[in-house]
DNA sequence: CTGAAAGCGCTAACAT
DNA sequence: ATGTTAGCGCTTTCAG
């Protein structure tokens, strides 16, 4: 009957009121001797507080509310797992909500999580409605989006515009002058922005991209998209996310028999894990997801401890250079 | 200020007892006329029922923890994406923990989850100590193991005996006979009995395997052993999961310079979507994520309704044949 | 330092 | 069908 123990028992059992048993498991102060006698009583009725009564009185319930959507790109799930356990660490739990929609409807989600009293929202990959925005604002749970810009949040990402002009200029740079763009999804900001940053450096070297079409983050599109831009003589692809890139990398070769980069020189973004594979070797911008995921906890603590205002944290990464794209200047 | 309104205030607005209130969020019986009362009370206020004040009384949390480890396999996120969407779509909310070791101690990771008045838990590719074994039973709270057996929990699995072989019959049916295997962590039920399987049908074949080599679910530890059994001389690989069959085939083509499937056969398993990527196009054991969920969420759910047998359910999956490995008898 | 007493916001008898 | 009255298991004044 280890689940039916409560504190009263405990203080029962050591000879104690329930107020010193609540004190020593809240770690308020109690003698040695009261504090040994309680534990032992504990010890021997395997007691453990009921976290709920707690959090009831306290109106904490030390959990954060994860929000993630679209586990089939690899970065999420890195992510997720580092951020969960980077929380942990910070001593709160994580209730965790998968949405399987990328654009899809998170308003009943986060309703349920403010009413499970999460102390704080991370949403990691899609947006809020303003209705919600403005929810959490009242309720007092301060949200922090991970790799996401929205106006209003506390927000992490990395230099996506920045990364993306990389991209471009690197792309220049070893002499491809009819590149193309596979975008990721135009409706967050990461794909916005790297698309941005991506073909102004391509207009400042004074280049015209061949073409510039949809991904959406998805395989298939991304592979038909990239079949449109080569076909309209595209000797290189920036593709929004690696995700895409290896759908792209794997069409250019055993659909349109393509060699890579050979024929077509391609780069990614997000440096995941099987970017640096043999099979797909891509050069691709890597996104710094530890400190990423630290400066989202930063930001996470920081308003839980009352801080309101509201920080935009950007983290730049390098350019992982592989096999994936050619890399020096071969005059055309 | 949505954030601190009682029933209570509902319950003033409204010109009712704040039961009514209750009644009417908690769907008991209720006139229709106070139900729209209060309801439009609540609407004006923004009230939401205190979801903790109410487990705490009825000692229900309509929350099932979830432990996940090892992540890097695709396999897993799906499956955790799945298993939360079917938990959700039946009222319950999922507290997910991420454990990083594979091998690892979960105990103090469930001992929270206990905290957290959890209704039940289920428990992705991991193990359960004894002693945590026996908390879960006193306190009443049902475990289902997904894709991992052991004694004396209800749990689910795909059928890896058969699988294994049905890995085994398949390639002594192409033609192979010096085959290796790279085998999956053995203190896994589903590493265990795969390779068992697998070993089995071998030795009923008549062929004695060119060696069984540890992969134990990792990358380079495959890799490894992959080299070794292919310079030992086998011409086919049974790998114990996708996930490592992948940096196996990378090693055997970038590292090796063999080629895949003419030189060395590979199969994996799991199915995982990668697997069907024409990069890879694995000949893979399929794991159906689908059913094996169905089935988790179904033994969870009867075990919340009361039921205490503990069910074993075997979910036999078909061998995916793709290009990965020779499929016709060549005299050899 | 410790015990008694008052709630946190809600549900569940119990009356009416 | 509705209001009144007890608590759920804990934290937190408040006395002593």
């Amino acid at each position: 009957m280890a689940g039916r123990v409560t504190s009263l028992d405990v203080a029962a059992r050591a000879g104690v009121s329930q107020s010193a048993v609540s004190r020593v498991f809240s770690g308020a102060s109690a003698s040695k001797s009261t504090i040994a006698k309680v534990r032992a009583a504990a010890q021997e009725l395997g007691y453990r507080p009921n976290v709920l009564a707690r959090s009831l009185i306290t109106g904490r319930s030390r959990i954060i509310g994860l929000v993630v959507a679209y586990l089939d790109n690899p970065f999420y799930p890195d992510a997720l797992e580092r951020l969960s356990r980077a929380l942990q660490d910070e001593g709160y739990h994580t209730l965790v909500f998968i949405t399987p929609e990328i654009g899809g409807d998170l308003d009943s989600v986060i309703q349920q999580m403010l009413d499970h009293q999460v102390d704080g929202i991370v949403a990691a990959s899609v947006g809020l409605g303003d209705a919600l925005a403005a929810r959490c604002r009242a309720a007092g749970i301060p949200v922090v989006l991970f790799n996401r810009g929205q106006e209003g949040f506390a927000q992490v990402t990395s230099a996506n515009r920045a990364g993306g002009r990389r991209v471009a200029e690197f792309l220049v740079n070893a002499g491809h002058r009819r590149i193309g763009h596979v975008a990721g999804w135009q409706g967050s900001s990461t794909g916005q922005d790297r698309t941005e940053g991506f073909t102004r450096a391509l207009a400042e070297a004074g280049i015209a991209p061949v073409g510039i079409e949809p991904g959406d983050y998805d395989r298939d599109k991304a592979a038909r998209a990239a079949q449109v831009l080569v076909e309209r003589g595209a000797e290189a692809l920036f593709v929004g996310n690696d995700h895409m890139a290896f759908a792209v990398m794997d069409h250019l070769r055993f659909a349109m028999k393509l060699k890579v980069p050979a024929d077509v020189s391609v780069v990614g973004y997000d440096d995941v894990p099987m970017a640096a594979w043999a099979g797909y070797d891509l050069t691709t911008v890597r996104q710094p997801v530890e400190r990423m995921v630290e400066a989202t906890v930063a930001a996470m603590l920081s308003a839980l401890a009352g801080d309101v205002s509201i920080a935009r944290t950007e983290i730049d990464g390098p350019l992982m250079i592989r096999g994936s794209a050619r890399k020096r200047q071969e005059t055309a």
